[in-house]
This record gives C-alpha cells, sequence and structure tokens, in this order.
DNA sequence: GTGATGTGAGAAACCGTTTTATCAATCATG
DNA sequence: CATGATTGATAAAACGGTTTCTCACATCAC
C-alpha cells in the first residue's frame, strides 16, 4: 500500500466553513475564534456549520499567523524514565485538554544531542521547554538560557533566576522520621545514598533535626545491595540493632527488607522500615509492601504543565525554587494504623 | 519577568538570506534546498550567508507548503513505560538526525483521550503515528484504519493489513531452553503468566518444541509472589524438583530465585534460571543477576522509526507481522561459560 | 544571420489561517 | 436634516516559506 496514493481524504478548510455559512472569511475565523463583532446569530450559524462539516483548523496556518504553535518540548536525560515518566504524565494531564501537545527529547547525557533537540524545538515554535531531571543537584547538559521562549526546570539544577520545581525532600524525610517515631521506635538509623547528592544531604539534614546531630547516618551507593551490606553492619556492630531504618530510597529499602527476612528479623514487629520515592515497582513489590515517601512527581508535573501555559500565554510568574511537598504512604513495612498522611497533614484511611 | 516583553530575538528568515546574498528569495529556497538550476557558485554563496546569518527555516511555514511536518506521533498505552520507553528510545534514534521530532500520547486504556490526540496530530500534520503497546494481542482503544496518514504499530495488536512489529517469542524462548538443555540441566519447568496472554501461548509453544508435549507448564499471575508460590509448589510436591526453571518475566523468575535462595537451594549451581525482558531493574538486582530473554525492543523502535519514515516519504512498504529476532542475555543465574547468544546464533564473550 | 534550445534567475501564486484596515449601513445627536 | 458614532461584515495583507511559470540571455546548428 502506497500512501501517497491513498485518495486525500480532502481537509475541510475554513474557506469552506465561510463558504457554505455564507459569510467571509475573515467573518469565520472571528466567529470560531469568539473574537471581532457580529451578530449573536451570525457567529452561532458559523459555528453550527463548522461543526456540521466537521472542521478543524490547520495548526501549522495557525501557529504561522499566531506565533503559538500549541506544542511544548520536554527535555529530558532520564532514559529511564523512573523520574520524569511520572512528570511526563503530570505534564501532559495538564496539556491535554488545551489542545497542547508534548514533544519528547530524550538527551540522556550529550550536549550535542541537547543541542540538536533544542534546535529543533525553536524551528518547531514550540511555546516552550520543560528540562526535567534525574537530579535535582545536576543541570542538564544544555544552555537554555539565552533562547527567546519560557523554560521551566523541573527536578534538575536551573540557572539561579529560573522557575524551578522540586520537590521537598526535607519535608518529606520528617514525615518518614516522624512517623517512626509516632510508632514508639527508639533507635532510629538512617541508611542512604552517597553524601554528594544534594538530596541525600537534604534528608540527613530533615534525620537529625528530628533525632539529634548524633543520630546514625550509612551512606553507600543507591542500590539493594548496599541495603543487605547496611543490615550486616547494623546486625554485626557492637550497637544494640536498630528498631527503625529509614532508607534513602526504594532500592536500598527493599534490601534491607530482604536482608532482614533473610536473618530472620521480622518486618514490621521487630524493626520498621520506611523508603524513599514510592517506586511502585519496587515498593508494592517488597514484602512486606514498603511504606515509603512518594514524591508527588506527577504533581510536579501538572504544575510545569500550568505554569509553562502561563508563560506562553505571556502572563508573569514569580521566579525562584518552588519546593513541593512530599507525602508518606504507608503500606505494611512499619506496621501500626495503614494510614496515609497526606502533605496537608490531614490523615485518611487508605492502603 | 515577561516573556513577551523580552525583545524578540529576530530570528533570520530566508528573505534576510536572499538579500544579503544578493539574489531573489525564490533562488535563496532552491539553494538551500539543492533542487532548481543555478551556478554552483551562486548555490554556494547563498549556503555560505544562511551559514554566516544563522538561518534555519521555519518549520511551520515550511510544513504548510510541503504537507510534511517533519513530526510524528508516537500513541501509546504503557503508562509504566515499560516497553514503550525502550521503543521510545529506538525510535528516537531512527529520527533525530532526520530532522523529525516526536510527539508523545500518553492514552491510558481510553479511548476518548485517545481520539483526543488522534485529532490533536492530524491537526497537527503528523507525517506518520506509531502505535505502540504494552501486549501483542490487545488493540489500543482508538480507530487508526480510516487516516490519510500512515501507521505502524509496534508491540500492539493492529489491524490484518497493517504493519506491525513484535519480538519473535518462540525464538527467544527457544533460546532460553535451548541454553539451559545445552548446560545439561534434565528436568526442565516453565514457570510463566496468564495462559490468556498470546506471548505467553507462545513461549510454552516454543518450550514445548524443544522439550516435548508433556513438559511441565506452571501458569499463574506475572508477579514476584507467584514465583515464589510456584518454587514451594515444585518443592513440596512429589516429583522430583526441576534443575532448571525458564520463567515467563523476570519478576516472576526473580520470585523464584528469592525463594530458592530462602529455601537453601544454590543458585546457578543446582537450578539454573532464566528469566524473560531483560528488564534491568528486576534482572540486574538479582542475586545472582539473571540470564534472561532480550526482546530487543530499541530495535524494534529503531525499524518502527525508519519504516514511517519511509512512508512518510510516499515509498511503498510491505504490510504484515514481523517478528524481530530475540537474543539471551547471559548472567549468572544459569552458570556455564558467560556468553552472550546473538540472535543471528553467533557467540560472543560478554557480560 | 536566424530560429531552436538550454540555462540561470526572478515574479508571483500558493499553503490555511489570523488580523488589520476599510466600508456601508444603521443609529444617535443637536 | 446634516453629522458623527457605532455596528456588522469584508477585502486584503500578513505569516515564512516552496513551487510553478515566465523570461532574458547565451549557445548552438544550419
Amino acid at each position: 500500500m502506497r500512501y501517497a496514493d491513498v485518495v486525500k481524504a480532502e481537509r475541510v478548510r475554513i474557506y469552506d466553513v465561510a463558504r457554505v455559512a455564507g459569510v467571509s472569511v475573515a467573518t469565520a475565523s472571528k466567529a470560531l475564534n469568539d473574537t471581532g463583532r457580529m451578530t449573536e446569530e451570525t457567529r452561532a450559524r458559523v459555528k453550527q456549520t463548522a461543526a456540521s462539516l466537521g472542521f478543524r483548523p490547520n495548526a501549522m496556518a495557525r501557529a504561522l499567523t499566531q506565533q503559538r504553535s500549541f506544542t511544548i518540548g520536554l527535555l529530558t536525560n532520564d532514559t529511564y524514565g523512573r523520574f520524569t515518566l511520572p512528570v511526563m504524565a503530570g505534564v501532559a494531564e495538564a496539556l491535554v485538554d488545551k489542545g497542547v501537545s508534548v514533544f519528547l527529547c530524550g538527551i540522556e547525557d550529550d550536549a550535542a544531542l541537547g543541542q540538536v533537540h533544542v534546535d529543533a524545538m525553536q524551528d518547531k515554535q514550540v511555546d516552550g521547554i520543560i528540562a526535567a531531571g534525574k537530579r535535582i543537584d545536576r543541570r542538564l547538559p544544555v544552555d537554555l538560557s539565552g533562547l527567546s521562549i519560557p523554560v521551566v526546570y523541573v527536578f534538575t539544577e536551573g540557572p539561579a533566576d529560573a522557575i524551578t520545581l522540586v520537590s521537598d525532600d526535607e519535608q518529606g524525610a520528617r514525615d518518614a522520621v516522624e512517623w517512626l517515631v509516632g510508632l514508639g521506635r527508639q533507635r532510629i538509623v538512617h541508611v542512604t545514598g552517597p553524601q554528594s547528592f544534594a538530596s541525600v544531604a537534604a534528608r540527613e539534614r530533615a534525620f537529625r533535626a528530628v533525632l539529634g546531630k548524633d543520630a546514625p547516618v550509612l551512606n553507600g551507593p543507591w542500590s539493594e545491595a548496599w541495603g543487605h551490606e547496611a543490615v550486616e553492619r547494623l546486625w554485626t556492630g557492637a550497637a544494640p540493632p536498630p528498631d527503625g531504618i529509614f532508607c534513602g530510597n526504594d532500592q536500598i529499602a527493599r534490601g534491607v527488607v530482604d536482608a532482614l527476612r533473610e536473618r530472620g528479623v521480622d518486618v514490621p514487629d521487630q524493626v520498621s522500615v520506611v523508603g524513599f520515592d514510592n517506586w511502585e515497582i519496587v515498593a508494592a513489590a517488597t514484602r512486606p509492601p514498603l511504606t515509603t515517601v512518594d514524591m508527588n512527581l506527577k504533581e510536579l508535573g501538572r504544575q510545569a504543565g500550568h505554569l509553562i501555559l502561563q508563560l506562553a500565554e505571556g502572563k508573569a510568574v514569580q521566579a525562584g525554587i518552588r519546593k513541593l511537598p512530599c507525602n508518606l504512604l504507608v503500606r505494611q513495612s512499619c506496621g501500626g494504623a495503614l494510614r496515609q498522611v497526606r502533605s496537608n497533614g490531614e490523615a485518611r484511611l487508605g492502603v
């Protein structure tokens, strides 16, 4: 089958609508866009005609005159989609009913590839760019500062005067630690990732803000294996083993929980474990399923979508870093009530 | 900061190039597109001028006349990105250097949302649509058959006369089973997903084609928990436990491996385990890391990208279902040599 | 020297909208 | 009743390219 050969189902143009409705294209255009002045009757008639003809305006032609393409670009270096996927879902959700489509530009960590995509986006007149990363203390390998297009940074570092959306690591960590405390845990340890990560530092800060300057923190790689090793250390050291473990992410938490089970230590009866990220595939598959901090990445995406829309419409938006609250998602790795603590402090029954 | 207020960095138009080069816009256009007739000298001069001015043609204007937007749409219902993410990467790789951008359209399983996206894509004049799914025996909840735009189906079911790309489950499964046989395993069991999945049936077929009509198959959900349960059944039943387990996916395999370790059965010394999917995050984190079948989804995406490009350029493409080979990725859950069997039968050293 | 042919380049039409400027008809005003 | 303001609608000019026609001029054969 050659598509070029298929009889092109003639798209109906505004010209057709105008002709059928018995008006000029100018009037038709204004009628459909709710601009200009005319009888309500005329406007209604044109709209009616357009609808019955199944008229849909050619987005290219429209973009050419309006300077708006109703298209935005999502630039990301998160190839696994671990963080960007939920963000993307949120962005799409915020934009789809405004008729805005999203170009996905995966750039790995390749500056040249990044430039290619940025150029392509400019050529295609995107109304804005959302730069999404996988680390809040690293920049994407592209320079978006000189562009005449609005940019919003999500879960990545941007220039100081940019609009940036990140999750509130400290608040999330505090909620988690306080939850453990609230359950009556006495000896709580923080097993987390490499100190070079800003989010690790932030979560440590919150951990120590709640439990004191000398509360024990173990740093290692972001892996299940590190969770195993940490348990090994904690249970063979001189100090009495902890009864609560706050982990830097769900992978570590899973390693910890697995290691404890192998060691015959019951979770949650003897030890409560909390993770971070709410990476469903890990958190839900752990036995028992992990209580963990959800960073609300989808909400982050939604807000990014709204902001970029505001900017595209020429509205002013306050620059700076916005931290969005995390919320603790309670499953079964801590014991206690099955409650979900929402970011606003309200608690409700839930899984 | 109001972006509308920013002095618009005047984009260079072809008009500017023409003026500076001392030719008409018609000549400039033809020079840049390598069409029309003119002195090599003129052509070179125009190109030179365009380059020095940093001219980049406005994609909208170009699309309006050419009927090509250098844009395609990727429609998917795989919200987790489990399958679509690698496909996407492949598509992007195939298209980025052709200047083609990709609209990402996540439609969950919502027909209305699907229609919204399809309409938006038509308005935006996409040159083609790639429909990507997460199950080869299910259709996306949209009807793309009447469109005057080329469509390629990837990892999802399409109309009979469509162009469809899927992975070759039978070949992949056969490779896996033959690998176990080659290692000298005598009692091999297949622990897999629900029989309602076509891929489950295909893999079973291959399994039995190698091991005989009565080779044991256990069906259950696609979960780690099912892996645990299957081991429980196999090791408490009357029959002697297997020494090789071919799992329907990596999650099940992970459950199996974990269950065996808890039971004190050594993997790979006593039992060899093979997974399916090569879902890195699961396969690599398993202890020991899983030998598994990689479906080459990225290659699937690459080919989809090439095909849609061919179609967009009006070239004819043979319709039908194309099965792309899987390849066995050898890690440590089977023991034996560290070899990677490529789909073409060639073997090489590797991780 | 003349008609036929080929060549390089430009003028103008076109793609499908939006928007600006214009205009005729109606209405209010003094 | 002449004058100015308002209203409803239109013609035409953008938007930024590509493509089709046209044309002047050089080249060639005879």
